[in-house]
DNA sequence: GTGTTTGTTATCAA
DNA sequence: CTTGATAACAAACA
């Protein structure tokens, strides 16, 4: 499950790896995971360079040249939007690894043998770099969009971006300030708060002691503040350890997040509270599951 | 065969 | 009109 910190770590990544190569080919192997078809892919996307990869939320955000040229041309086609959505993966194999089939790495993707049966597209760099969309659920996809599009779309569907410097005590309170969702509900929206889901929002809410259940307007100043500070430490310890492995996540080598070793309570529903040593709850809320600690937790 | 997993959106009710 | 609750999507696993 792919949120803010992991795509963040491929975000790093790829910036390293396909940042100012051109694309010399592209394969749409599920048509669906496509915004456009395979030769309109082919006809945008072939001669262009990367100049960035970016991302809101858990949106990347690949802006693309106008041509050979290092120029982004304010008309037509400007950006490839990439989502994982829960089991997308981005695998980027360099000439060497991938004749190397990737053994160097401590990967959980069997490189060698890419693509693979869930591969849904993949770009060839002008190196021979390969970059692999693999997605065992086919809720991830690929989007073509101008700068109006994507302007659009981000204004519409995403809140405060943690780790930026619009996310103030200030803005977050204001976030919420007109919701009466459950605070579980209000923190995996986007369009409240940015990057956040499953994972991240129940150990988020066990840091700052408060029981998921409970309404936005319940809460009080002193606890928001408390939640503030733990998206903001939680996000960031995340990213430095490049990210959680649950089940399927990996990053662009392939490897897995080093974070899953101090989740406190997702995933560890009967185990012992790692402060209380009382036993952690799961439950569903927001059609979620929902781990945590009844003692801790007001 | 049943239930469970989740990011996001569609659908429906209030 | 808005807000919120829930179903649906897809595919694999226990």
């Amino acid at each position: 499950m792919p949120e803010l910190p992991e795509v963040e770590t491929i975000r790093r990544d790829l910036t390293a790896s396909i940042v100012k190569r051109q694309i010399a080919a592209v394969e749409i192997l599920s048509p669906k995971t496509a915004s456009h078809s395979a030769a309109f892919f082919k006809r945008e996307l072939v001669g262009r360079k990367i100049m960035a990869v970016s991302r809101r939320g858990k949106l990347l955000i690949i802006t693309l040249s106008s041509g050979k040229d290092e120029v982004v041309n304010s008309e037509g086609i400007n950006y490839l939007l990439i989502h994982l959505k829960m089991t997308g993966q981005l695998i980027y194999l360099d000439k060497k690894n991938r004749v190397a089939g990737g053994h160097s790495l401590n990967t959980k993707v069997e490189t060698e043998k890419l693509p693979n049966s869930h591969t849904r597209a993949y770009l060839v760099m002008d190196n021979g770099g390969h970059l692999y969309f693999n997605d065992m659920r086919k809720f991830g996809y690929l989007k073509l969009a101008t700068k109006k599009e994507l302007d659009a779309l981000i204004e519409k569907n995403y809140g405060p971006e943690p780790l930026t410097p619009e996310f103030t005590l200030e803005t977050f309170k204001k976030a919420l300030s007109r919701t009466n969702l459950k605070i579980k509900a209000a923190l995996l929206n986007q369009k409240l708060i940015a990057g956040l889901g499953n994972i991240y929002v129940d150990e988020v809410l066990w840091e700052a002691r408060i029981r998921p259940e409970r309404l936005v307007p319940s809460i009080r100043p002193e606890e928001l503040k408390k939640l503030f500070l733990a998206i903001n430490k939680i996000i960031a310890l995340a990213i430095e350890s490049r990210g959680t492995t649950f089940s399927n996540y990996v990053d662009s080598q392939g490897r897995s997040g080093n974070f899953s070793k101090f989740l406190k309570v997702y995933g560890r529903g009967g185990e012992k509270c790692p402060k209380c040593h009382n036993p952690l709850q799961k439950t569903k809320i927001a059609g979620r599951g929902t781990h945590y600690c009844p003692i801790c937790q007001k």
